[in-house]
DNA sequence: GCCTCATTTTGTAATATTTACAATCTGATA
DNA sequence: TATCAGATTGTAAATATTACAAAATGAGGC
């Protein structure tokens, strides 16, 4: 935990109990997580968890920079505290958002078509490699 | 609005007025609207249209691949009739998606990292043209 | 032209995620 | 230990989307 605690104080953010664990869900579990499941399995261990604090974290650590949100549809937003650039494939099969990890030519461009670029974020939807292998399509 | 009547008859929708209406606007305003946007726009002229004809139509329209859905955010999804590939941008200041043509690597790719990869959307944030020229940033 | 019937439209209600807000709590500091 | 700004909590509000059933529509057959 020690890690977590460091991170938020690196990033001028006033270290809480709710705001460690959190932090701690989302670097050990990469499944890009809604503000939901977060809320739903840290509860077990802090049942007065608050799912309002779920999202004011989720903000701070956007903020920060520290978290980035993926939204594949207006449903619900996942989140990833893997922040070293990369896309995203929505499986039509087993529902994962899978990390693909590619060479992607606009995140180098500053500029394109006259615009400046800021985030690049690439969303893919299909059949991921374990659905392929398992199920045919 | 020969044109839309054709549409419709080749995707085998059947052919309303509303449908023709909502075709229309979407063809002539490749301004990415929400579904609110083409509801209160059209219902100027037909104020009996219902908001749950609009999300049906556009339902109907992406079923048969006439239309997309472009998701920014949770907050709204926007649509676009544009089908060829191109990516999208969202500007930080103006708030309009610009359409971004460029060559995307992926599109071509059925397979990638031994996933199958059938859609591709680019998402980008930043500043477009128009803003950068007007306010500096 | 009229009947029929499947489909569509409409209006309302339900769903569900996210945000707003105020009272309470907490924890660092002096 | 007293203070107090900031965090947490619970509840309520906002809002986009979906579900549903009744009414309307329109193409095809007579
Ligand atoms: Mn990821
Ligand atoms: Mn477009
Ligand atoms: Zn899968
Ligand atoms: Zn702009």
């Amino acid at each position: 935990m020690e890690k977590y605690l460091q991170i938020l104080r690196e990033h001028g953010i006033k270290v809480t109990p709710q705001r460690l664990e959190i932090l701690r869900f989302l670097d050990t579990h990469h499944t890009h997580p809604s503000a939901e499941d977060i809320f739903h399995e840290l509860k077990k261990r802090n049942p007065s968890l608050s799912k309002t604090t779920v999202y004011n974290t989720i903000q701070s650590l956007m903020d920060h920079g520290l978290l980035i949100s993926i939204v594949f549809s207006t449903h619900e937003a996942r989140f990833d505290s893997v922040i070293n650039h990369h896309h995203h494939l929505l499986c039509s099969e087993c529902g994962k958002i899978i990390d693909i990890e590619v060479e992607c030519p606009f995140t180098k461009e500053k500029i394109t078509g006259g615009h400046r670029i800021d985030e690049v974020h690439g969303y893919f939807r299909g059949v991921c490699k374990d659905c392929l292998r398992k199920g045919g399509k």
